[in-house]
DNA sequence: AAGTCAATAT
DNA sequence: CATATTGACT
């Protein structure tokens, strides 16, 4: 009831629900540990999430788990005379590839949304989107493309080509918010908060990533690209690639519900219906 | 250190 | 082909 001026920092604060309306962290070192799901997190906020007594051990070495990292090769050699050697693998080793799937770039989209172009920037990105195993590169590339994709867009406008340039079959299957394709860019007086995410109830994400890809030579050939909007999903899960990193619960669970919209723009002839997970198939 | 961009590699 | 990685510059 103290609605005075003199408000403390904290109240100034975006108040840590607006900072991370995706997936907390519910998970408890505990079941993260009973789930084998190394907590990676870079430099998640999640450190403090509540002001929690900590009788001891301030820097909270507790959640020393076993690292089972899933590398390819682990036959390692073991030869790292670089006086470091268990210290934190999991920033060394290589991680396979990153699969961004739609509903991955979505949260990616939403992410920048809700950051505003100004500060969406790879860090701050892969701090909202909060998903495991998302690194600041993936994030940084990622956004390169998109930055890419939006551009090509405001450029062309609606010249009966259509204009797919190829690789944007991602970025098309994602609403972009409309000042995304706002030509402002010398001008930088534009904030606009915008949001868009209703409070749909994230439970913390997984990275989707592949091995290696096979990489079958199919669904090429054709340069002058056909712009019918039609679009096959890139990733059927076979059965034996497509390797879900660690997904901790026995599954089963459609605990997240994903109500993200899909399929926006496929009024006619429906199309994919593309699972994060592979759900029991 | 972190971000952007272009080019190149896997 | 989709990402990753690297280098140069900021």
């Amino acid at each position: 009831m103290r609605e005075e001026d003199s408000k403390t920092w904290e109240e100034e604060l975006p108040s840590l629900n607006e900072l991370m309306p995706l997936s907390q962290t519910l998970i408890t070192p505990h079941l993260a540990i009973a789930f084998d799901i190394t907590t990676t997190t870079p430099d998640n906020f999640q450190r403090h999430l509540h002001h929690r007594q900590l009788p001891t051990t301030p820097s909270n070495p507790t959640i020393h788990t076993q690292h089972q990292q899933q590398q390819p090769s682990s036959a390692d050699s073991g030869d790292f005379g670089s006086g470091n050697g268990a210290d934190e693998p999991a920033r060394t080793l290589k991680r396979p590839r990153l699969v961004w799937t739609p509903q991955l770039h979505k949260r990616f989209v939403d992410a920048v949304a809700h950051l505003g172009i100004k500060s969406a920037v790879p860090k701050t990105i892969m701090q909202f989107m909060s998903v495991d195993g998302l690194t600041r590169e993936n994030v940084a590339s990622h956004l390169q493309k998109y930055r890419l994709y939006l551009k090509r867009m405001q450029g062309l406008s609606s010249g009966g080509g259509g204009g797919d340039a190829a690789t944007d079959h991602l970025f098309a299957s994602s609403p972009v918010p409309p000042h995304f394709l706002q030509q402002g860019r010398t001008n930088s007086d534009h904030f606009l908060p915008f949001v868009q995410v209703p409070a749909i109830q994230h439970h913390h994400q997984m990275a989707a990533v592949q091995h290696h890809q096979p990489q079958f030579h199919r669904q090429a050939g054709h340069l002058g690209s056909r712009p019918n909007g039609h679009y096959e999903h890139p990733f059927l899960s076979r059965q034996s690639q497509q390797q879900v990193h660690r997904i901790g619960a026995p599954m089963h669970s459609p605990v997240a519900g994903y109500v993200e919209d899909m399929g926006s723009e496929n009024a006619s002839g429906g199309r994919k219906i593309l699972t994060l997970f592979p759900t029991g198939d």
